[in-house]
DNA sequence: CATGAATGAGGGTTCATTCAT
DNA sequence: CATGAATGAACCCTCATTCAT
């Protein structure tokens, strides 16, 4: 009576406990440093039991990565929805987009780790999950802007505008790297927004 | 007498002989498959060789990063002599940060490899020394967007307007990865001229 | 009342299920590269109910000889009732042997697996199992060689002759392994049955 | 100064202990139950310099058997000078087989075993090299044919008969496993040599 | 300077077996 | 009876690095 649902929840929370001890790892000492027998000795759970719930390493850490994609996603969308206007809109969305590569840091370097290694190390199969999160993340910003430019824009142009918008976002996100360095004293989100304006101003037509 | 020379000459045929080894392993198999062993083996000399002329693992390869780093700078640096305005100038720079991704793809896969991986995996002097690299480019962009735009945008400003400018290029050029997927269909130098115009509408005043 | 007449039959049909199940996997993948779990999953049953019906994994694979040896007794046995004169008689045995090995290659070869690998590899047990299977089929062939041969022959020549006559078929039958080698161009089955004859000339007063 | 032959004699000094050692473990625990691991412990060496000198498990066993192999065919080889009739020299050869398969018992459990073996367990390579060995063996027992049986004969002929002698003599050996069970109270030689008469009688032309 | 044999911890992964349910 | 999650030792093998020559 019910004992079937626990030990579904038990299971769900073993995978959980093994994605906690790799997310903690992962991010305390990358990818490659991070082995399935540490992970296993962190989790206080055998090897064995790691690949019950995971077909392999690689599997393990895209799920990882997948988790991040998936908040990414969802925080996104909920903000295009906050904005008034399409402009407040894609605001709402390029600082939803910073404070997510702030708050969930880790989360943002593996999904650029995993974005932007060469091909060979990882298999198709998890480049095409990412793309997949990818374009759900264009659409959100693809139909935040053909409520605001003219309407003879076709959807070609739109896609386009979507992809220069987020790239240039995403190109101003990596060079916070390099902050304290290149960039020393100053404040990144002004250099941010300032990308956005300019940006924003050539797509939109206010 | 001129022993000396030919010694040192010989010094750095060996160097040159164990970066060109390396380099086309690592083109081939990628930084994680590729083994001093294998390099050595390769170059037709010893293991312990290479640890006459590299430190170790990493500093070969940052040597590699360099290479390409050095390479990119140079390349830059030269075509903005070429464009007779500043928005030629620019795009001119624009074209050859594009020509290189796509010529020197790998050296460009490895030096994005190194600048998105998290902090942790790479020591701190790598980093800085990617950071002079990146301080060389902008400013080669500083120096046209000078003569570009109003006279009374001060030094700040202008660092600005070049970061801008060149993080939209390298996230443009980030999403180059999907085009297979996400754009497919897409002429993706179109796109990367049309991110162009976007940001330099905005940056310079014509 | 006939429910405990279920019972067993459930029983045993779980037993068969297990051993099919087992039989096409190590048929198709050899022993080593069989694992219970594999053989639990194919057979849907869980793991645990395989150790209700065997000791071990070793006890599994060994039923399956035991499977192998019982069909090779009795066929054996079988066929040489077809045959009219002795001579006739022990061909039959002998193609039978051979189609044995042939139709049921792999039982052929995991016997001859289990017979052939040093003692250590397989406990005492299993041995003299294999032992006994072995003593029926010398009996079949000395029960024909009683009528073939001399009457003042004592039952250990008879025997003699038995082994002899059975392990040179045998020895035939392991060199088959080298047809497509050693033996290129050679018709097996006239090479087997030349090799009859010339044993058969000996043995038999004909 | 010899330091180069020294070190030549070093390495081979190295190949002969790591096979000691392993041919001591397989000897005494089988093929399967000998890790690399406990090779390289029990020859006081560390793992990695096992596969400095065998490329991986296989191939150091392969050695063994490979050993063994040239071990019993220079035996045979040897013996059969020995004889001066056709007849002696094939009982030489018996003989010697018979020596073999009890002085070097393990070496020619691991030959059998590697024979005997479903194919999928070991690669062409490995079977290829042992079909060199066997070919080597029945050339001498061809050689001796030649000179005992009617000129008419061609080489086909001899061939066949070759192969029947050998596999006769060696499906004998086969049985010797059984000697303590169904064979008992059984002289092994003279079983042995009963069925080598057996045979020669048919093949030879006395 | 150059060599290359040696190291050995550590990598990812498998699998027969157990036992609480 | 049946389940199947959990175990963890053991597997084969790699590789950056060292050091005696």
């Amino acid at each position: 009576m019910g004992s079937r649902e626990r030990r579904q929840r038990e299971k769900e929370q073993r995978r959980s406990q093994i994605l906690d001890t790799a997310r903690k790892l992962l991010f305390k000492k990358g990818i490659d440093a991070t082995s399935m027998n540490q992970i296993a000795k962190n989790a206080e759970l055998s090897v064995g039991t790691l690949y019950l719930y995971f077909k392999n390493k690689e599997s393990l850490f895209a799920a990882l990565q997948e988790e991040g994609l998936t908040l990414l996603c969802d925080t996104i969308k909920e903000e295009s929805t906050k904005g008034l206007t399409p402009r407040e809109k894609l605001e709402r969305v390029a600082l939803a987009y910073m404070d997510f590569s702030e708050e969930y840091r880790k989360y943002f370097d593996i999904i650029n780790y995993f974005l932007t290694s060469p091909e060979i190390v990882f298999p198709p199969s998890l480049k095409s999950r990412v793309d997949e999160h990818v374009n759900r993340i264009l659409s959100v910003v693809e139909d935040i802007l053909k409520k605001g430019i003219s309407k003879d824009a076709d959807d070609r142009d739109i896609r386009r505008l979507a992809v220069v918008f987020c790239s240039s976002l995403h190109g101003m996100l990596q060079f916070k790297k390099l902050q304290n360095t290149v960039l020393q004293g100053e404040d990144f989100r002004d250099l941010y927004l300032s990308s956005f304006d300019c940006i924003v101003r050539s797509v939109l037509c206010e």
